[in-house]
DNA sequence: GCCGTTTTCGGCCCGACTGTTTTCAGTCG
């Protein structure tokens, strides 16, 4: 059982627990639980195994290590099929919808004896909904809404579409009356693999109404949620969702720490503010008088203390400021306490891009123009790595084309001066670990990347041997696109990732963060781990065309997600540093 | 249910908007 699965239970149980109307304080410590095991770099499995005591886990006490336990040994968790006896397990898809929580969720159950989706649809085209004490019209059109909404997109849109999807947002606001700034906050700013909605900041003194009805006026607008003094909503035909809030200045690097959050970020850093009898809103930072009942307090009731900017929030809590990526309650709050955040990786490090295709295999562009490409982008080296034979579909190099290549990689060096072109290739890891290239050719490269492109829905055991076998090969340098996870479309092969990074790191095998924003693989969580075992990390494009060569910023953000430092990225090496490690096994 | 320079009990982050309401519950972030 993977960590993914002790979460995904926990977090229903939470779920279940809130429609059963259960003391909150209780339904937020699964919560917390649930967020603990996100963020784990390790296998709770092996924990278990080791015999460890799950309590030393933050926000793990006593009953739920004695949950985590009975569902790895069992597969279920007593407690938790006594509640769903009581209320039906598919009751917690009704709150995943828009305008549903649980108090709804729960009446609509007990009122109407609606237990799945397809119910609800069926009682609200029936109008048995809207005349629910509590409902109306409006909401129960809402519902249906996101009924349909929620089977036309399931799951979440990655970044380069947001990016796309926000630009004309942007640019609308760029004519906004009054707007002085304009700021992304939310899990964009934060760079999270995939994005829910998005959140907007407008800085603007006063009242923010004509703001808000400039911003729900946008004409690409399907339909307009919220529009008040500071807060407006709206939902594109994507069905991609943008909340926009308006802020004065002296409370705009308050709000900006507050709607970035994460939320698991910012309740850490207000508990410690109320131990400095400190509040923290998205109005500011305030003192609390003493024996002053905070409740009793206004807003922004108070010595107000920071505010302005987010760098003043933290240093009000006595922290340095925390770059957006680390912001998850993984440990940045104590390194920022401490002062000990790390120098996180940025794309200005990164020397050149190590995965690339060319017409050789199925790249657009041929070796030149990536070549080109390359310079362009000021890097200083660039492997060519075209797919092996196994992808014979894609025209994937023989031994004989391979030798091929690398009379066009010479002619290629010699026209594009100031970049170092390296032999490479994307070597398949066969069914059973070999690999899909001779020996002798992989010997003539300067750097082997391998990965598994077939046999994608093996058990874990076999995955796990076959990869470890390959990476095992003495001339392997790079594990390329490790999980083969495609987000929102394919989950990660069955693979036990804990024990190849265990050999990577033993190996001195790199593993990448293939940026291609599809993939992005290895995790934020997986990258965190590689880090902590040594294993190098390597950022690839894994481009198809001169245009594929920028996602590299995709790359950078999951690297910095993972807390990566310059030096723990291999092509943030100067290309002689580069070739050293390459030559490391024959020294 | 968890936790502890307020430590084994009594707290636990906080505000805005909507819809169905005559003063607020529910949802959301």
């Amino acid at each position: 059982m993977e960590n993914i699965d002790v979460a995904r239970t926990l977090e229903e149980f939470a779920d279940l627990l809130e429609i059963q109307g259960a003391n909150p304080f209780r339904i937020r410590a699964y919560r917390n639980v649930v967020s603990t095991i996100e963020g784990l770099s390790r296998p709770l499995k092996a924990m278990v195994d080791a015999g460890e005591d799950l309590t030393e886990l933050p926000s793990v006490g006593k009953d739920i290590a004695a949950h985590i336990n009975e569902l790895m040994s069992t597969g279920t968790i007593t407690r938790l099929e006594e509640v769903a006896a009581e209320y039906p397990r598919t009751l917690v898809q009704l709150m995943r919808l828009d305008g549903v929580g649980p108090k709804k969720a729960r009446k609509l159950f007990t009122e109407l004896d609606v237990r799945t989706v397809d119910d609800l649809q069926v009682a609200l085209e029936a109008g048995r909904v809207e005349s629910l004490e509590g409902f109306g019209k409006k909401s129960a059109q809402k519902i249906l809404r996101s009924i349909e909404e929620h089977r036309r997109h399931v799951g979440r849109f990655l970044r380069d579409e947001v990016e796309q999807l926000l630009a004309g947002v942007l640019d609308h606001m760029k004519t906004a009356p009054g707007v002085e700034r304009l700021e992304i906050a939310g899990s964009l700013r934060r760079r999270k693999e995939t994005i829910g909605d998005v959140d907007l900041l407008a800085q603007c003194e006063g009242d923010g109404t004509a703001v808000v009805d400039h911003f729900v006026a946008f004409p690409g607008a399907d339909r307009v949620e919220a529009a008040g003094g500071t807060k407006g909503n709206i939902v594109l035909r994507s069905g991609l969702s943008i909340d926009l809030r308006v802020i004065p200045a002296r409370s705009f690097g308050a709000a900006l720490q507050y709607f970035s959050g994460s939320k698991e970020h910012n309740v850490a850093m207000r508990t410690r503010a109320v131990r400095k009898r400190l509040r923290v809103n998205e109005w500011g930072v305030f003192r609390i008088p003493e024996g002053v009942d905070p409740e009793a307090l206004g807003k922004e009731a108070g010595e107000r203390i920071a505010g302005d900017t987010e760098e003043g929030v933290y240093a009000a809590l006595g922290m340095q400021w925390v770059p957006p990526e680390l912001r998850e309650n993984r440990g940045e709050i104590e390194a920022a306490l401490d002062g000990t955040l790390p120098r996180l990786v940025t794309l200005d490090d990164i020397r050149g891009d190590l995965q690339m295709h060319s017409t050789w295999s199925d790249g657009k562009a041929t070796l030149e123009e990536m070549a080109r490409a390359c310079r362009d982008r000021g890097y200083e080296y660039m492997a060519i790595t075209d797919h092996s034979q196994a992808m014979a579909m894609v025209g994937g190099l023989t031994p004989e084309r391979a030798r091929a290549q690398w009379e066009e990689v010479e002619e290629v060096r010699s026209r594009v001066e100031g970049l170092d072109i390296l032999r490479s290739a994307e070597v398949d890891i066969l069914k059973d670990g070999r690999l899909d290239l001779p020996d002798e050719i992989l010997a003539g490269l300067d750097v082997v990347l391998v990965s598994v492109h077939s046999f994608m829905d093996q058990d874990k055991k076999t995955m796990t041997d076959r990869v470890l076998r390959a990476i095992r090969h003495p001339e392997v340098d790079i594990l390329a696109h490790p999980t083969g996870r495609l987000l929102n479309r394919r989950e990660p092969f069955e693979m036990d990732v804990e024990a190849i990074l265990a050999a990577a790191a033993e190996l001195d095998v790199a593993v990448e963060v293939n940026a291609n924003p599809n993939r992005l693989d290895l995790s934020d969580v997986h990258v965190y781990r590689a880090r902590e075992l040594g294993v190098k990390v390597v950022l690839s494009t894994d481009a198809h065309s001169p245009r594929g060569l920028d996602d590299m910023r995709f790359g950078v953000d999951q690297a910095r997600r993972g807390w990566l430092e310059p030096g723990d990225v291999l092509n943030a090496l100067p290309v002689a540093g580069l070739r050293a490690w390459l030559g490391r096994r024959s020294t």
